[in-house]
DNA sequence: CGTCTTTTTAAACGGCAGTTTGAATTTCAA
DNA sequence: TTGAAATTCAAACTGCCGTTTAAAAAGACG
């Protein structure tokens, strides 16, 4: 079912997330999005209506990419223990620490959004960011079941975060003077660091005791 | 001694950081800055050299400030208890949530910057981060003091990134689904919060030894 | 005061941004 | 095969970008 426009519409998408993701909305233009997607330029107004068009379209499918990808996994999470599902989380949010796949790229929209969020990654947010938000709620629940919807929510976003400290600053600490070599057994042993920790957290502090 | 070009230079960078850290390096003009600083538009390449000498003024001035900032209350940190030190630190950190103040204008222009450094921050990072780094891996010894070097480094590293999440995507946090009021009994609760799975999590996992 | 330096100013510059145009080409049903 | 619709294309358009210029203004100082 390949028609030729879709043909084009495929390659603008695909280079035009590479470069967003790379350099951000403002970062890119589209003279080097048709560059390297070897279109011509106004076909991106003509399929997209529009830089600000594109952009969405780019958005929508990274933000359903990123949920769909996560809640294919949430059944699996659901068959481990809670320890188990909980270290897996960890490890599947930190893997685009090595891997500069489709998911990392992702992620990094993510990231240039959480610095000024578009209205349209608000709106997306707002109505569709429900499954993931579920898929970690679920986790951290079998934990701190005892806990009211805030707290739950809080502990939700808290685990989410344990990881983007790592992921927001990979370049920087793959230099001095931090040095990570971001290969997979250090990535494995990071995942299993941040898990013992969170586990941890989880584990003893859910009661509100008295330290 | 205010001499007058003195008096233009400090406007400009006072409008440049808000700038800069609002909407980022590539998203703010020239023609914005010299607007919101009432000065005459030449004045930015007279006193910095071009933009790009005003943003390397403006991230030095975000940088040191920071760790001066930091810095400056490390003394106290290490007169508390561990956990006293560990919850200060985390309190500081969250602070700008409800305030927009320097300092928060300043993790803004950090936030820009870790997801696409630019090579003045990254020298910046390798040269002076020693002391805010020090700083975090203080706090993290007095838990976990016979951790190895990357152990710390990577303990560290991850007790700052605690609150970034929080910090990071303020703004969608404050909107639905979410729905977080950041006011000042609310961040106080969040810093508790966190620092109690902090605390958990390095009180107990710490020690490695046989579990 | 007169002269030299420092600072400010308005205007213009070349360049790249996103978009539009209208014709050429391709697609596909009739 | 034909003709209308969809798609591609090169080129030009408007506007904002960062920077430069050269002259005016303000200070410094003997």
């Amino acid at each position: 079912m390949t028609r030729p426009s879709e043909v084009t519409r495929d390659r603008i998408m695909k280079a035009a997330e590479r470069l967003f993701a790379e350099r951000g909305y403002d970062g890119t233009s589209i003279r080097a999005i048709v560059a390297k997607a070897r279109v011509n330029q106004a076909a991106i107004n003509y399929h997209f209506d529009g830089k600000d068009g594109l952009y969405r379209e780019v958005l929508r499918g990274a933000f359903r990419g990123m949920i769909a990808e996560q809640v294919s996994h949430g059944e699996e999470l659901k068959a481990m223990s809670r320890e188990e599902a909980l270290t897996a989380f960890i490890r599947r949010q930190l893997h685009p620490l090595m891997a500069r796949d489709e998911f990392s790229r992702h992620m990094r929209i993510f990231n240039w959004e959480s610095v000024h969020p578009t209205p349209v990654f608000r709106s997306m947010m707002a109505e569709e960011s429900a499954p993931f938000m579920g898929l970690a709620t679920d986790i951290v629940r079998r934990f701190v079941p005892e806990a009211d919807a805030r707290t739950l929510m809080v502990a939700a976003i808290w685990l989410i975060g344990q990881c983007s400290v790592f992921l927001r600053n990979r370049d920087t600490l793959a230099e001095p003077p931090f040095g990570l070599d971001l290969d997979e057994s250090t990535v494995e042993w990071l995942a299993q660091m941040v898990s013992r920790w969170v586990l941890a957290g989880f584990g003893r502090s859910a009661p509100a005791n008295k330290a």
